[in-house]
RNA sequence: CGGGAUAUAGCGCAGUCUGGUAGCGCACUACACUGGGGGUGUAGUGGUCACAGGUUCAAAUCCUGUUAUCCCGACCA
């Protein structure tokens, strides 16, 4: 491909508006272009990025025997009341009726559609099992859209159903999506992590998501050193404590503590760390106006999540307000401690185990030390309350976590009868009965992979593509070509023979100083760049870099052909 | 949905307080010089100053309303 036949619209300066270094870049090397709030045109150089990532994708469905359909953006409304997601489903759902007045939306997923066309079409347990998929544009009206691509409104991803008769069946499948999602992640040159999505309810593995790790991610995952285990830290559970709590060695002592509220302010002011005191949140409860106070070792966090899962607490957790806490401790919220409450208690299980500790005194402008439970205040009931932090015993038994960033790129769950259920779709079994139908759903977001790659790899001057993302595999950089035959007919032919050699090659044939022509390469990230100017081929010779390599090398102009294609 | 901000050329911004000819840098066009990491000069193209209404002899600038976009939070996965 010559660049004066094809279009490239970098950007010297990065647009106000994108916050985080993957839209920025995408931006600037001129891959996208923003339409409005969450919708993006695709342009010819990152189109290019984007079907290598929908090849990859289709390429290992197939080989996985799912089988590619494509199904309507636009989806009746009926369907989506059968399921009874019509009316769950909130604004998020881009509803719109038709000239005949008839309800409508644009699919942010199709589980109603598939399994309308799975019972429409399947019959017999002997067609089963079976995997559909499609690759298709989604529209999801997020109250927020934000970093270009990655959280978009409109967005392409990959979703395939399968539909069995068996649980077993099911898990099979899922196994070998689960297979399919590695090796597709694997291509893409990402790095990435399978993550426990659903760690508990129903067992281990009905659900995981896929994550690219990047340290600009959404969601912060926790992996074990030792096992395989790996969880988002929202859903990872701490282990209950194994050993006894110390025994109590210091005295009860109210000590005063002027104009401090915070944990940090507090341990700083008695020269004592964050994990030896705790913390006493208090939240609403789940009985009309009660009142729970949940307590935490200092230097950990409160999952809201878990602490909402608890009977006792309101959910949504809603934390109390001034004029509660007043009430209940006659204090403010910087003092307050478990120590001579009257309301219910629920301590984490690493706030147990605290000895001499310190607390709030439920009383303005003091803190107690030398705290123990049992001996100061009954124990009261235990529960996971926090967010697991680095260092932490594996849930597993196995190890000790770590904690990454990633963005979640893919997820696959077994869904088991929800929809099939409520849309009766069923089929004949063995002995002629009709059974319903067990699915499990598979999705992987193709726009946000590209974002992701680029997250995870870039550098100063812009992207570094990995050689199975790449839009262009070489790019050649020609010095002065406009006046010097020489390079001309060296860099003509040497991307004629590249091209013939089946790699996708870029020519800079436009009039560029060489500065302007490598930075243009650098941002858009091309794996491989050859520089041909007369001063080399006197020699012979030409100048090649990898993309993400220090140092150029000098190559023979007679090897280089070679060289590039192995 | 709550809080904060912005809207002037394709991009980045000044001008608004104090009303009086629409500006700068990059990009783009032409020519020349230059030629191994965004070079230099000369001459150009491009704007309904988000939209609507108002005040005024006169509005990018002052007033009112609307819309869009962005950030933080909540929500969602």
């Amino acid at each position: 491909m010559y660049l004066s036949k094809f279009q490239l619209t970098t950007l010297k300066e990065t647009p106000s508006d994108a916050e985080i270094t993957s839209h920025q870049l995408m931006l600037r090397a001129g891959l996208i272009k923003k339409l409005a709030s969450g919708l993006y045109s695709w342009l010819p150089l990152g189109l290019r990025v984007m079907r290598k990532v929908e090849n990859i994708v289709r390429e290992e469905m197939n080989k996985s025997g799912a089988l590619e359909v494509l199904m309507p953006a636009i989806q009746p409304g009926e369907l989506w009341q059968e399921s009874g997601r019509w009316d769950q489903y909130g604004p998020e759902l881009l509803r719109m009726t038709d000239r005949h007045n008839r309800e409508f939306c644009f699919g942010p997923t199709h589980e109603e559609i598939i399994t309308d066309l799975a019972r429409t079409t399947l019959s017999s347990y002997k067609q089963l099992p079976v995997t559909y998929y499609q690759i298709q544009t989604k529209f999801r009206d997020e109250v927020r859209p934000r970093f270009g691509v990655m959280r978009s409104r409109e967005f392409i991803m990959k979703d395939a159903y399968s539909f069995h008769t068996t649980q077993q069946s099911l898990q099979e499948t899922y196994d070998v999506m689960y297979q399919a999602y590695s090796n597709i992640f694997t291509r893409l040159g990402l790095e990435f992590r399978a993550v426990m999505a659903d760690s508990g309810s129903i067992g281990g593995n009905s659900s995981h998501e896929f994550h690219v790790l990047a340290d600009s991610g959404e969601d912060a995952i926790a992996f074990s050193n030792e096992s395989n285990y790996a969880a988002n830290v929202e859903k990872a559970e701490t282990l209950t404590p194994t050993e006894p709590r110390p025994a109590a060695t210091a005295d009860l002592e109210t000590v005063d503590t002027p104009n401090q509220h915070s944990i940090e302010e507090v341990s700083q002011f008695l020269q004592v760390s964050p994990s030896q005191c705790i913390k006493t949140l208090f939240v609403e409860g789940s009985e009309e106006n009660s009142v729970v106070a949940l307590v935490l070792r200092g230097d950990h966090e409160l999952n809201e999540v878990k602490a909402s899962h608890l009977d006792a607490v309101a959910e949504p957790l809603c934390f109390a307000n001034d004029e509660q806490i007043k009430q209940v401790a006659n204090c403010s919220a910087g003092s307050l401690g478990p120590i001579g409450l009257s309301i219910k208690v629920i301590a984490d299980y690493a706030a147990l185990q605290l000895a001499d500790f310190v607390c709030g005194a439920n009383q303005d402008g003091k803190h107690l030390t030398g705290v123990n439970w049992q001996r100061d205040c009954a124990v009261p009931d235990s529960a996971d309350l926090r967010n697991i932090v680095e260092g932490d015993a594996s849930p597993d038994g196995k190890g000790t976590l770590s904690i990454v960033r990633g963005i979640e790129v893919g997820h696959i769950f077994q869904l088991g009868t929800k929809y099939s259920e409520a849309m009766k779709a069923t089929v004949l079994d063995e002995n002629g009965k009709a059974t319903i139908m067990t699915m499990g759903c598979y999705g992987i977001g193709i726009t946000r992979i590209v974002a992701a790659a680029i997250e995870q790899s870039h550098d100063d001057n812009g992207i570094i593509w990995s050689e199975s993302l790449a839009p262009f595999d070489v790019a050649i950089a020609p010095i002065n070509m406009q006046k010097s035959e020489d390079v001309r007919h060296a860099a003509i032919k040497l991307h004629d023979e590249l091209t013939a050699a089946g790699l996708d090659v870029l020519l800079y044939d436009e009039k560029a100083r060489l500065g302007g022509m490598l930075a243009d390469l650098d941002l858009i990230g091309i794996p491989h760049r050859v520089v041909i100017g007369d001063r080399g081929l006197k020699e012979n010779k030409v100048e090649y870099k990898k993309r993400d390599a220090e140092e150029s090398q000098d190559i023979a102009i007679n090897d280089i052909v070679k060289f590039l294609t192995h």
